[in-house]
DNA sequence: GCGTGTGAAACGATTCACAGCA
DNA sequence: TGCTGTGAATCGTTTCACACGC
């Protein structure tokens, strides 16, 4: 999509790499700053929500076979990836879990708590204020804005609602550079124009509609009745089926 | 993909469809079946859910670059996925908007409407219930169950929530075939095994665990937590880089 | 022996580029 | 002329298979 810059501002890639060629993995041994492909980001929560249940059991060591298992990927697939973090594992053993732990926690960014912004307390709003997975994971909700008068003043969880008027005031205050954005589809991309404009740089969107962001900002788009539609695709298509004999359908994995 | 690798129960076997049969609403003879790719699968809703805008406002014909740019994906992606369902753009000129629109509903499975049930009515599970982008998706919450005696009895919606044991005579009553696991992450798998048992063949699991379904089942995960640290990572990269000079990092767009 | 770490092979998805047609 | 449909090239991800070290 690159070409086509029909409208403002688009973008996508850049894919900045170059510069100062130093990029790579192994930049430093010690801490972060890899630049993990992206399919791999997206499992890492999920190893590091097992390592933490691990610990938590006292389980002190791992092998890729066992935590892939748990985890519902594939034992090379594991391994490779954390591999990119470097080499952390002790051949014809396993892995150390708390070790692990804190190494993918430092990558994720897990090592502080981000403060979040939720805009729109519309039913999914309110429920995600409330969200103990997310305080849970490390972030904590510092503001709550809303534009109907009817919300603005009471509480949810113990945080007050704000007049959506007042955004720029809140942000700026509590410093939130995560936005969660709960608004009605149509007033997304105006909210997060907004956001952006106020140093916001990730957005996860929960409004049925593309976001268009500047360059170095960060979008995830979770839209609920897209994720029903790709299970009605697949109940259809199992109802057409007319049990073929040598079938063998593959379950989906969760893969976002 | 199947992760199959060492796994115990997962995958295996043909479509337990047997049982109580042909559950899905008509088996709707004509049309397709096509086995599109998992990553257009997953477009497709999108696609289709800006069509509906179009079609709304009285748009007929939309080019390839157009609805891509609408979609934010890039023009050539969307003619190959949607070449995926055989040949109805009009070369010059674009795509007729109702037949498209017709099409790819039938296709997604949007031709008629599908029951679903919600399991678990904590804040998220009732915020799920209400949800418009589902209704208006074309799902229609049949049944809401919940083991909190504190819940059992009372409405969402409309709807009345049901308790727990009763949740193969509901599922069996209202022909549910699709599930909204929304319970806390201890109690789903045991849940969804008793779903699997009913001959529900799709789950959609909100809860921080992952799931072990037979084959022929279908899971897709959402997990919110996920979502948030997945950006948080961005973030940390964001703010360890010293602003590298032309540095214009690339937003993520969909995933899957 | 066992399980990690990793090149290499296989696979799948995206992008390119252009032929073909309205 | 303009845009679709699509093979071919490219790119990224997953899987394989085995060397290596505990």
């Amino acid at each position: 999509m690159s070409p086509t810059g029909t409208r403002p501002s688009s973008v996508r890639d850049g894919r900045g790499t170059g510069g100062t060629g130093m990029r790579g993995p192994h930049r430093t041994a010690m801490s972060a700053g890899l630049d993990l492909p992206p399919t791999t980001v997206v499992r890492m929560p999920v190893y590091l929500r097992e390592l933490n249940l691990l610990s938590r059991s006292g389980v002190e060591v791992v092998s890729s076979g066992a935590l892939a298992e748990a985890v519902g990927v594939s034992p090379a697939q594991l391994r490779k990836d954390l591999s990119h973090l470097g080499s952390h594992g002790i051949r014809g053993v396993g892995y150390d879990v708390s070790r692990l732990q804190t190494q993918l926690g430092r990558e994720m960014g897990s090592a502080h708590e981000w403060p979040v912004a939720i805009i729109g307390l519309g039913n999914l709003g309110r429920a995600l204020a409330g969200y103990s997975g997310f305080s849970s994971r490390g972030f904590r909700m510092v503001a709550l804005v809303d534009p109907n008068p009817a919300l603005v003043g009471t509480q949810v969880n113990g945080l007050p609602i704000t007049d959506l008027s007042d955004l720029e005031a809140i942000v700026a205050r509590t410093g939130a550079v995560i936005a969660v954005l709960a608004t009605p589809a149509d007033a997304a991309q105006a909210v997060a124009d907004r956001l952006v404009r106020l140093g916001v740089t990730s957005i996860l969107n929960f409004a049925a509609t593309v976001l268009t962001v500047p360059g170095g900002v960060t979008v995830r788009k979770v839209d609920l009745g897209q994720e029903l539609q790709i299970l009605a695709y697949h109940e259809q298509r199992k109802s057409e089926e007319p049990a073929s004999s040598s079938a063998l359908l593959v379950t989906a994995r969760g893969d976002a």
